[in-house]
DNA sequence: CTATATTGTTTGACAGATGAAACATTCGCG
DNA sequence: CGCGAATGTTTCATCTGTCAAACAATATAG
């Protein structure tokens, strides 16, 4: 009932606005692949986020996000973006860790947070902080972590 | 079956930890009270967890955190203080949204990215970086957000 | 020591997310 | 067109997390 959607739906939301980039029909088959659920969980999403009103659904056509529900999806992928900067841009992390955990962080954070966390991953990029506070943050981890990168977990891909 | 916990175990199990400090007994309702839930959920929670061998746990006793489950408890915390540390004192987030925000990031943030962040967090506290980037970020907000401070988002608490 | 207040548990209901399998539709080729 | 392959939907079952209310145990005041 409530208009916020829950992390799963967003996710919905967000593979459905990056399906829907190439121009082509949005597939039930394809969103599962990309969010990594049967046929079957989609289409109880796509009934969901019709009923929510983020998108215009009918069995056996492609969906189409709404207005509200394309804000909604934009919205999360600029999270999404910001967080996989600031992981990869400034904690130097490789560009999949740094997406995967992007994918769950950006249902976590809120708006006010999310406006500073932009205005900080930007300022690392600006010429002034990204050389001096990069390659100072660069020799503070050499000088603890012995490899800069941190240590494989265990368990965790590279 | 995974060993994996759930957010809202994780919850439960940071909870746990905390009231168990003051080494008084750690009650049903403060548990439900401090997580925001019903006492009957808290018990079917313990349930849970015991059987994760995260707490040994009998029914109208005080629920104490096996070895396991303590190493869990403390390594959520851990990252929950990380993330408060990095949304107040690198971001310059209120207290509040700082921690509020920590309470649900920490969930979703793998271990070679936590290192990552917490290295960054000692970092930018540090003499060097603290007094050249943090202040710089601070003049840089400015000359960009008005304020400094995120701009309220609407629905959000101060 | 008992009555009462506090605390904890059980039970039953429900919503959300998911998978499997049976079923239905649509698409594309010959 | 018409059949078979690809795609999508329904139905059914399960698992989590949750609340509410009835119930049970414990603790405490008198």
């Amino acid at each position: 009932m409530s208009d916020e959607l829950s992390s799963a739906l967003e996710d919905y939301l967000e593979a459905i606005l990056e399906l829907s980039r190439g121009g082509a029909r949005v597939r039930v088959k394809d969103i599962a692949a990309r969010v990594g659920v049967h046929k079957s969980t989609v289409t109880a999403a796509l009934h969901s986020l019709a009923a929510k009103n983020m998108v215009v659904y009918a069995p056996y056509e492609s969906a189409v996000l709404t207005s509200t529900g394309a804000d909604l999806a934009r919205e999360i992928a600029h999270r999404h973006g910001i967080f996989r900067r600031f992981l990869r841009d400034v904690l130097g992390l490789s560009p999949e860790r740094a997406d995967a955990n992007a994918c769950r962080l950006e249902h976590a954070m809120d708006r006010a947070c999310m406006e500073r966390l932009l205005c900080f991953v930007e300022f690392m990029g600006s010429a002034a902080a990204g050389i001096t506070c990069a390659s100072a943050f660069d020799a503070y981890c050499q000088s603890r972590g012995a490899t800069g990168k941190p240590p494989a977990a265990p368990g965790d891909p590279p």
